[in-house]
DNA sequence: GCGCCGGGAATG
DNA sequence: ATTCCCGGCGCC
C-alpha cells in the first residue's frame, strides 16, 4: 500500500495556497512525518514543501516526495493550528505563516570529531606504561583521556590540554590506541558568560496577589490572559520568575517575549540566573546555526524556558503552561514583513490552544490590552508601588515657546541647563532623550528654498556630521553633502532641525568637562557596541547618556537622577491616530529610567505643545486619566480597539499605475460596500501613503475599518479578486496589513 | 506551414 | 513563481 502525504508548497501564490498530495517512495516510508520539510517535484521544477499530514484517498496520479529536507519535524499539530489561524487572521498564505514558525535558514546540525580511547581501560593502562619512557607525550594523552572520559575533546583541544601538538595525537590514531567519533554539538552563545544564581525574593503584598491569581489559573489550566500593569521599577520580572517556576513544577514550559531592544545580557541573566541551563535564548543577533541549536534544545526538551524577541512565540514546546509578553505595548512585536503578525495576539491565541496562561506586562498598557481588561476579557493585576517604595520622579514640563520669548535660542531650556550642571557637580548621571538621529533633519538652500530629498523616497535627507554625508533614514541612500545648491548654485545652504549628533555637539559646548556617550543606530551598528555603551555608562565612565528610543527602554541605572527630553513633540506630530498613545508611553518609559537607586530622580520635558494631554498626564504619571481620555477619542472616531483596520498598500515604480489601480480598487470596494448596504465597513482613501514614495516605489493606501474583522476580510478578498479581473496588476504590488501599527 | 508572442491555466 | 499550451498572427 502506497503512503500519501499532504504538502504545503513553498510558493507564496494564491493559486497554490492549498495542500498538494504526494506519495512516499519506498525508501522514505516511515521517514516522512507531518512537520517535515521535503523536496518535491512541482510541474517540471523541484521545490520545497512542508508536510501537513497523511492522507489515504487519492483519485489521481501522484508524484513522489524526492527527499527529506529537514532532520526534524519543524512543527507539531498545535503549531500548525497556529499557522492556520495566522493565515486566516492576517490574510496571508498558509506557507507564509508556516515559514514564520519554522526555524529559518538551512537546518544544519553541527558536528565535531572527538577523540576516544580505542582500547579498553585496562589495556590502555598497560599501553601507557609501555610507551611512557619513549613517548611520554603520547602516554600523557592517553592518561588524560582515562581521567576525563566525558571531556569530548577534538584533536587540537586534547593536544593543548597536555601541551603538545596534533601530530602526537595523530600518531596514537595510527597505532590504533585511539579512535575518532563524530559528535553532534550545539553551539552555545552564552557559554563564556557566567550567571550569578539567584533565589526567589520575598514578594511584596501586591506581587503575592498577582502570583496567587496567576497560579490559580495555571493550576486549573485555564487559558486566561492577565494584564500585569506595574509601574516602572515595581518588580514585574520577579512575578514572571515565580510563576514560571510554578509552571516548571507542573512539568510545563514557558515562553518569555521581550522587545528586541531589551534583550540584553542583563535581561537574559535574570532568567538564566534563576533557571540556569533550562533557558534557551532566541534573538536576531544569533547566527542561523546558533538559532537552530537553541531551537533544537527546546525541541529536545533540554530546556524548559525560551526567552526571546517576537518570533520566540513559536518556540516548539509540547506542553506550554505560560506565555509572558514583557513590555506588551512595544510596537516591535508587530512584524514588518509578511506575515504581518502581532506576537501579543499570536501569544494569546497559542495560549488558548494550549490551555496556557498569558501574562502581558507593562507600565503603560496599549489601549487594546487595557480595553480588554475593562471588557472583562483579560484580568487586570496591578503593581502600584516601586521596590522599596521609591517615589516616581517629579516631571517638569518646560514650554519652549516661552524660552524663545525670553531670548533663549538654545535647544536646552534654562531649567535643563541648570539641572545638568547640577548633576555634573554632584557626580550623578543624566540621560538625554531625542527621537531623531543625525545632525540636521533637513538641509535647505536659503536662496531658492530647495530642500535636499532622497531620490528613492519622499523624505528629506538628514545631514550626518560624523560621516559628512546626507543620509536617507528609510533606504540605504547616502550622498555627498553639496557645497552649492544643486538647483540654483547659490552657496547659502543651511542646516535645520536637530538630531542626536547636533545635541551631542551643543551639549559638549555647554558642559565642556562632561563625558557624553551617544547611543543611536549610528553608534551601535557594530556588534557589541550597544552593550559596550550601556556598560560604560553603568560603570560611570560617562556623565551623560544621550540617545534615541534605545535609551528609554528598560535599563536599570541606579546613579541616574536626571532625565531630559529635548522635544516631546516629535512623536506627537506623527500622522497616526496612535501618536498620543505613543508619546505618553515614551515619556513614561524615559521618566522611569531615573530615581531607580537610593537617590531621588527628576525629569525635565521640553515641548512646544506642553498643554497636550499626553504630555500633561505623563507628567502626572496618570495612566488611568490618559486611558479614559484617549479611549473616548477612539470611540468617537471608531478607531481600535473599537474597530479593526486593514491597510491596503498599492505600490509600484510607475506612479500613474499606482494612482490608477488604487483609485480603481477604491471604486470596486465602494460599490461592494454600497451593494452590501453596510454601515459595518468603511473605506478611508485611496490616498497617497504617509510615505508616498519609498525605496523607489510610489505608494497609495486604502484603509478598511470595521468592527468585525471577518467582514473586512471578505470585502478585501473579493475586491482584490475583482481588481485582478478588471485590470492587469503586473508591475504593482498590493500588500495587506491587518491591525496595522504606525504610518497611518 | 512555421515560428514567435501573449494570455491563461496548471502545478499533485 | 514558473512553465506549458494553445491560438493568433506575421512572414513571404
Amino acid at each position: 500500500m502506497k503512503k500519501y502525504v499532504k504538502v504545503a508548497v513553498d510558493l507564496p501564490v494564491k493559486q497554490v495556497n492549498k495542500p498538494f498530495t504526494y506519495h512516499l517512495p519506498e525508501e522514505l516510508e516511515g521517514e516522512v512525518e507531518a512537520g517535515h520539510k521535503v523536496k518535491i517535484p512541482f510541474g517540471n521544477r523541484r521545490i520545497e514543501g512542508y508536510v501537513l499530514g497523511k492522507t489515504n484517498e487519492v483519485d489521481f496520479e501522484t508524484k513522489p516526495i524526492l527527499e527529506l529536507a529537514s532532520p526534524y519535524r519543524l512543527f507539531n499539530q498545535e503549531l500548525l493550528r497556529v499557522a492556520r489561524w495566522m493565515a486566516k487572521y492576517y490574510q496571508c498564505y498558509l506557507i507564509t505563516a508556516l515559514k514564520a514558525i519554522v526555524p529559518s535558514g538551512e537546518q544544519k546540525i553541527k558536528t565535531k570529531r572527538v577523540v576516544r580511547l580505542a582500547q579498553s581501560l585496562e589495556k590502555t593502562g598497560q599501553i601507557i606504561e609501555q610507551i611512557q619512557s619513549r613517548a611520554p607525550k603520547q602516554a600523557a594523552i592517553l592518561s588524560y583521556l582515562l581521567e576525563h572520559p566525558d571531556a569530548n575533546l577534538i584533536m587540537t583541544e586534547l593536544a593543548g590540554a597536555v601541551d603538545t601538538t596534533s601530530g602526537t595525537v595523530r600518531r596514537l590514531k595510527e597505532k590504533g590506541f585511539i579512535s575518532y567519533q563524530w559528535l553532534e554539538v550545539k553551539r552555545n552563545p552564552y557559554q563564556t558568560t557566567d550567571f550569578v544564581q539567584t533565589e526567589p525574593l520575598e514578594p511584596t503584598a501586591e506581587q503575592s496577589l498577582a502570583i496567587e491569581e496567576i497560579s490559580t489559573a495555571l493550576a486549573e489550566a485555564n487559558a486566561k490572559t492577565f494584564l500585569l500593569k506595574g509601574i516602572t521599577g515595581s518588580g514585574k520580572t520577579e512575578v514572571y520568575l515565580q510563576v514560571i517556576a510554578q509552571a516548571l513544577t507542573k512539568g510545563q514550559e514557558a515562553i518569555v517575549l521581550v522587545p528586541e531592544i531589551s534583550l540584553t545580557p542583563q535581561t537574559i541573566a535574570r532568567f538564566k540566573g534563576r533557571f540556569g541551563e533550562q533557558v534557551a535564548v532566541l534573538h536576531s543577533q544569533l547566527s542561523t546555526g546558533e538559532r537552530f541549536d537553541e531551537w533544537r534544545k527546546i525541541k529536545a526538551g533540554e530546556v524548559k524556558i525560551a526567552v526571546g524577541a517576537r518570533s520566540a512565540v513559536f518556540a516548539p514546546f509540547e506542553d506550554l503552561g505560560i506565555i509572558i509578553i514583557d513590555e506588551e505595548h512595544e510596537t516591535s512585536y508587530k512584524q514588518g514583513e509578511h506575515p504581518k503578525y502581532h506576537a501579543r495576539e499570536v501569544a494569546v491565541k497559542r495560549a488558548e490552544l494550549n490551555g496556557a496562561v498569558t501574562i502581558l506586562g507593562t507600565a503603560t498598557p496599549s489601549l487594546e490590552a487595557y480595553y480588554r481588561t475593562q471588557a472583562g476579557d483579560y484580568q487586570l493585576l496591578g503593581l502600584s508601588t516601586r521596590i522599596d517604595d521609591r517615589p516616581l520622579p517629579p516631571v517638569e514640563v518646560v514650554d519652549m515657546r516661552e524660552e524663545l520669548k525670553d531670548d533663549n535660542r538654545s535647544m536646552f531650556s534654562r531649567l535643563l541647563q541648570e539641572k545638568l550642571a547640577q548633576m555634573l557637580e554632584q557626580n550623578e548621571q543624566s540621560i538625554i532623550f531625542l527621537n531623531r538621529r543625525g545632525f540636521s533633519t533637513f538641509v535647505q538652500c536659503r536662496e531658492c528654498g530647495y530642500v535636499m530629498e532622497c531620490e528613492a523616497c519622499d523624505v528629506s535627507l538628514t545631514y550626518h556630521a560624523q560621516s559628512n554625508l546626507l543620509q536617507c533614514h528609510y533606504c540605504d541612500h547616502k550622498e555627498r553633502n553639496p557645497d552649492i545648491c544643486p538647483e540654483c548654485e547659490s552657496r547659502y545652504i543651511k542646516y535645520f532641525g536637530l538630531g542626536t549628533e547636533k545635541v551631542e555637539e551643543q551639549l559638549q559646548e555647554l558642559l565642556p568637562e562632561a563625558n557624553i556617550l551617544r547611543m543611536d543606530v549610528d553608534t551601535t551598528r557594530r556588534k557589541g557596541s550597544y552593550q559596550r555603551i550601556l556598560s560604560d555608562f553603568k560603570t560611570g565612565k560617562a556623565d551623560i547618556l544621550l540617545g534615541t528610543q534605545m535609551v528609554a527602554k528598560g535599563h536599570d541605572f541606579s546613579n541616574v537622577t536626571l532625565v531630559g527630553v529635548i522635544t516631546a513633540d516629535t512623536s506627537l506630530n506623527f500622522p497616526d491616530f496612535r501618536a498620543g498613545e505613543r508619546t505618553f508611553q515614551l515619556l513614561t518609559q524615559v521618566a522611569g529610567r531615573t530615581g531607580r537607586g537610593d537617590k531621588a530622580g527628576e525629569v525635565v520635558v521640553q515641548s512646544y505643545t506642553p498643554e497636550h494631554y499626553s504630555i500633561q498626564l505623563a507628567k502626572e504619571h496618570d495612566y488611568e486619566s490618559f486611558y479614559n481620555y484617549e479611549i473616548e477619542q477612539r470611540k468617537a472616531c471608531l478607531y481600535p480597539p473599537y474597530s479593526h483596520l486593514v491597510n491596503i498598500i498599492v505600490a509600484s515604480e510607475e506612479e500613474e499605475r499606482v494612482i490608477k489601480i488604487a483609485n480603481q480598487l477604491g471604486v470596486i470596494i465602494n460599490s461592494y460596500l454600497h451593494n452590501l448596504d453596510s454601515e459595518e465597513v468603511m473605506l478611508l482613501g485611496p490616498v497617497p501613503a504617509p510615505l508616498s514614495k519609498l525605496k523607489g516605489e510610489f505608494r497609495w493606501q486604502l484603509i478598511l475599518k470595521g468592527t468585525e474583522l471577518e467582514d473586512l476580510r471578505q470585502v478585501n478578498e473579493e475586491s482584490l479578486e475583482q481588481l485582478k479581473e478588471e485590470e492587469s496588476v503586473e508591475t504593482v504590488r498590493v500588500s495587506v496589513d491587518v491591525d496595522p501599527i504606525g504610518m497611518l
